[in-house]
RNA sequence: GUCCCCAUCGUCUAGCCAGGUCCAGGACACCGGCCUUUCACGCCGGCGACACGAGUUCGAAUCUCGUUGGGGACGCCA
């Protein structure tokens, strides 16, 4: 049994977005459930459109999401000798043909054809010239590219696809298609193969937008007298209109490093992006690492496309509502010294990060993420709906304030008076304080809510949020004595 | 214009290959209720789909054909 490897193939033209990231995990998870290799190869061969930014780009992507790659980043124009040397022997050996025609006649036919409503395909003006026509051509300094000659057979090329079943398509479909441009590059159908076979690749996965591709492809592997390898072509995502999501009509939105600045755990954004096209057979959403693995199949991808819920300019969901639930699921259920590190980074981004909540602060700093992640989404929540429990300049919200503190005017004597109360307390705790709090509430005939909403607000700056009493003991008697007495600024 | 692919709730999907156990199951979203100091979580309940038409069959979401719809490709881009 020959080895299990995979390619992802990029071509760095922009940033890395979610089709192409959903690419690179089915990939990855094929590669490590059969204990195979995955290959990063940067097929840079349109020099024109290629930065180093967007390789950058890719590159950072991928490891944000944590898909590793075993081999590479190889990049294709480094191979650009083998690409030739192959296009070189396809026409020594009567598999391709110098076509004389010229950009410009080619353009014209073709565009005359669509709007003719005609068949859209290369004539073979070129196939069989006479080795002196050709000879005579080149003499005259004519430029070339060169073409694939289809071979001139009955019957259809195809393969067995590992999601859509066979695919076929009738020899005469296909025109020569050109592999090598009048400068001498190779093109992406021939590079592509050339360096599949010398990478040894056993496993294409892609997108179906390959999938005519790949009866040419198949011709190219067998004129070069190469094994065919097994090909699954994974359905498209489209957009809410059912069009195929791209940076250039999209935006940020699809890029995955929106994501990363947007408060997403890596892995929630893996978890979402694999249900996008593939499932695993039962009611399962979450897994971890290892059980993805495990339960990735090629033969459970879907066949049809499938729709990134967003909607632009949604109020209540920046992006696909269920991605952001599957966030919210790992931020409650993951080890909480784990999700330290990430909130670690948004407070420091914040410039409200305290070394302090590594070392003696830590317990007090992990029960705040308990506590607070439960009604969180993102990591940005931390920072923002979240600030208060870090920073004493946090925002106040307004709804907190109108609803809770200025629609009870009796507040602004009586929460001072509380304050004084809670500043008596020996011990302050989550006990002591709630006994307080409900003792005075009785005693001044309010109901409990009252006086805690109105902490809450004065405390946290939020209409809502974990217990107050809990809050009262976490966030300590000097900062809830202080707090409360700031009540008479908002009056 | 030609070729290829696809078609189950608003969205992601199970079921289809091996037809009956499906007046179609789950998740997200939405609505209602419970819990409660708020919100959330959680729990309970609700809304909601087999694109259409023929055929095969005792029986079709499942098989066949057609129609319609959607997508992809047809490039000296990848």
């Amino acid at each position: 049994m020959s080895e299990v490897r995979l390619r992802f193939p990029p071509s760095p033209t922009g940033y890395l977005h979610i089709g192409g990231a959903r690419t690179a995990i089915y990939n990855w998870l094929y590669a490590r459930k059969h204990g195979g290799k995955l290959i990063l190869r940067i097929e840079d061969t349109d020099v024109e459109r290629s930065t180093q930014g967007s390789i950058d780009g890719i590159i950072e992507g991928l490891e944000w999401l944590g898909i590793d790659w075993d081999e590479g980043p190889y990049f294709q124009t480094e191979f650009a000798g083998e690409h030739v040397a192959a296009a070189n022997r396809l026409i020594a050996e009567g598999h391709a043909y110098k076509c004389f025609c010229t950009k410009e006649e080619l353009d014209a036919k073709r565009e005359a054809a669509l709007a003719a409503k005609q068949e859209v395909k290369y004539d073979g003006a070129c196939r069989n010239l006479t080795p002196e026509q050709v000879a005579e051509k080149e003499a005259a300094g004519i430029p070339a590219v060169v073409r694939f000659k289809v071979p001139d057979r009955q019957g259809k090329v195809g393969y067995n696809d590992k999601v859509l079943g066979r695919i076929e398509q009738a020899y005469s479909e296909i025109s020569d298609f050109v592999i090598v441009r009048s400068n001498g590059k190779p093109l992406y159908l021939l590079c592509n193969v050339v360096d599949d076979i010398r990478d040894r690749i056993s496993h294409i996965i892609r997108g179906q937008d390959h999938k005519d591709n790949t009866n040419r492809q198949i011709l190219l592997y067998e004129a070069l007298g190469a094994p065919i390898p097994v090909f699954a072509h994974m359905p498209l995502t489209m957009d809410i209109k059912g069009a195929k999501i791209s940076k250039r009509s999209h935006g940020e939105i699809v890029a995955v490093q929106f994501y990363k600045k947007n408060g997403f755990l890596p892995w929630a954004l893996v978890n979402f992006l694999v249900l996008l096209g593939w499932n695993p057979g039962d009611d399962r959403e979450i897994f971890s690492k290892e059980e993805l693995i495990e339960a990735f199949t090629l033969e459970r991808i879907n066949k049809s496309s499938s729709i990134f819920n967003h909607k632009k300019d949604d109020p209540k969901f920046f992006t696909d509502p269920k991605a952001i639930n599957i966030n919210a699921h790992y931020l409650r259920a993951m080890p909480v010294a784990e999700l330290a590190v990430f909130v670690k980074k948004e407070l420091v981004e914040a410039g409200i990060w305290d070394d302090a909540y590594e070392h003696e602060k830590k317990e007090w700093f992990c029960k705040v993420l308990e506590l607070s992640r439960e009604r969180f989404h993102t990591l940005k929540d931390f920072a923002t709906l979240g600030r208060a429990y870090f920073a004493d300049d946090f925002a106040m919200d307004e709804q907190a304030l109108n609803k809770n503190v200025l629609k009870h005017p009796e507040l602004k004597e009586l929460l001072p008076i509380l304050a004084d109360r809670f500043a008596a307390l020996d011990p302050f705790d989550q006990q002591s304080a709630e006994q307080a709090a409900r003792d005075f509430a009785e005693e001044n005939g309010l109901k409990v809510g009252i006086p805690v909403n109105a902490s809450r607000a004065l405390i946290t700056g939020q209409v809502k949020g974990p217990s107050m009493f809990e809050l009262f003991e976490l966030m300590g008697q000097e900062v809830v004595v202080s707090r409360l007495k700031n009540v008479t600024k908002y009056f």
